[in-house]
DNA sequence: TAGGCCATCTGGTCCT
DNA sequence: AGGACCAGATGGCCTA
């Protein structure tokens, strides 16, 4: 009777968690898709997914900085990418990036792992 | 074999 | 009341 109904009800609330989380990683395929992945073969993990995304942002958001100090479009694109230096652009393509060895992220836009800071 | 990452189950809390 | 969200526990799989 009523163990039944809660056994039931149980597994309804299981059944929706897992979907939840179905659509949680689907979100997170979704974002490592369209994050840079510079000759990385295996896939990122969650955790480096989202520092990843977090990276990507802020470069993408340097380069526009970049490009608004330069006015027209027109200057925008004649500038030489030798002018960013390493530190503010890195080469598209998959291309194997110098310092092999390295753990992949240090790699990446200067990414360093931030530890957390526990909310007070 | 230890450590990292993950999926799933579960109970608690909040919201509608 | 029921669903969504969350965090802890647990067990499986993989790699160094």
């Amino acid at each position: 009777g009523r163990l039944e109904s809660a056994a039931r009800r149980r597994l309804a609330a299981n059944a929706r968690e897992r979907r939840r989380m179905q659509g949680l990683n689907s979100a997170f395929d979704r974002l490592r898709r369209v994050v840079p992945q510079w000759g990385q073969d295996k896939k990122l993990s969650k955790y480096e997914t989202l520092q990843m995304a977090l990276s990507y942002i802020m470069a993408l958001t340097r380069i526009l900085a970049e490009a608004e100090r330069f006015g027209s479009e027109r200057d925008w694109l004649s500038v030489p990418c030798e002018h960013f230096g390493r530190d503010h652009y890195l080469p598209l393509a998959g291309a194997k990036l110098p310092g092999e060895g390295e753990p992949y992220g240090q790699r990446l836009f200067g990414f360093q792992p931030e530890p957390f800071h526990m909310a007070s």
